[in-house]
DNA sequence: AACTCTCTCAACCGCTATTTA
DNA sequence: ATAAATAGCGGTTGAGAGAGT
């Protein structure tokens, strides 16, 4: 026998979540921490799957979010990082306290592929296009040599003129290497990591640092209470117009 | 003003690894 | 030991906003 099922299907609602669901969610965890999502729709109130509201709470309503847009020194260490760990946005985003992969795989899509592309650089093996076509055409003409085997961070020394990528290769050997360990803590000391999981009475320095959760609660818009998160989407969107 | 196109990003889907009964 | 559920991850999608015509 196996655990019991995480949450009733029928009736679970999906899409977009409003205030009050997150305003639930907020209090609940609040309240009761970080703990067992399968129960949290039940107890919250919530007519959601756990699976959501978890989604929901780490890409979104996180107290130690950053939201806005990355800076130019975190998209470097985007792309460092992606140059040696490929798509492993839980690897990358470890390294970036206060993002969420969710945000950062975004951003990659939207942003930093783009921007390599234009600078000549295969966003997916980080060579330059140049080069990554003349090896196509060279392996069509010969069967391919063994130069293909090496990786990309170790291709990438032999390429001239791509300051962007010699940065990336030429970064400290030992805050590199340190970001090949799977359990190395972040790069940045991230409070949120050091959360006392499943106590419901102890939110000590959380709390502290989080007085804008709890304003949630106390002061808002459309009597529900979320008037700061217009702010954010407002600053976010006022960001966007600056940038 | 109205329509279309493009871009962004929140949320969902499906899968794997881990945990639990 | 096994089956089933959970947690977490990466890929994909679609609604909404903004830009362009």
């Amino acid at each position: 026998m196996g655990r019991q099922p995480c949450c009733d299907k029928l009736g679970v609602k999906k899409g977009p979540w409003t205030v009050e669901e997150d305003k639930k969610l907020i209090n609940f965890i609040l309240t009761n921490g970080q703990c067992c999502w399968r129960a949290v729709p039940k107890l919250a109130g919530l007519r959601r799957c756990g699976k959501s509201c978890r989604l929901r709470w780490t890409n979104y309503l996180r107290p130690d979010l950053k939201r806005g847009l990355l800076s130019e020194a975190e998209e470097q260490l985007v792309i460092d990082l992606h140059s040696r760990l490929g798509n492993r946005w839980s690897k990358i985003v470890a390294r970036l306290p206060g993002r969420t992969d969710n945000e950062i795989k975004n951003h990659w899509n939207t942003h930093i592929k783009k921007k390599l592309i234009k600078m000549g650089i295969d966003p997916t093996t980080h060579e330059p296009l140049e080069k990554e076509a003349k090896a196509e055409e060279s392996i069509s003409h010969a069967d391919h040599s063994a130069d293909n085997s090496s990786t990309p961070a170790e291709n990438c020394s032999a390429s001239d003129g791509f300051d962007l990528l010699n940065k990336i290769c030429s970064d400290e050997s030992n805050l590199l290497s340190s970001l090949w360990l799977d359990d190395e803590p972040p790069l940045v000391d991230c409070s949120w990591n050091n959360l006392p999981a499943c106590n419901a009475t102890s939110f000590p320095a959380w709390e502290e640092n989080c007085s804008w959760l709890l304003d949630f609660q106390d002061f808002g818009i459309n009597d529900l209470g979320f008037d700061c998160l217009n702010d954010i989407e407002s600053n976010k969107r006022g960001d966007k117009t600056i940038a």
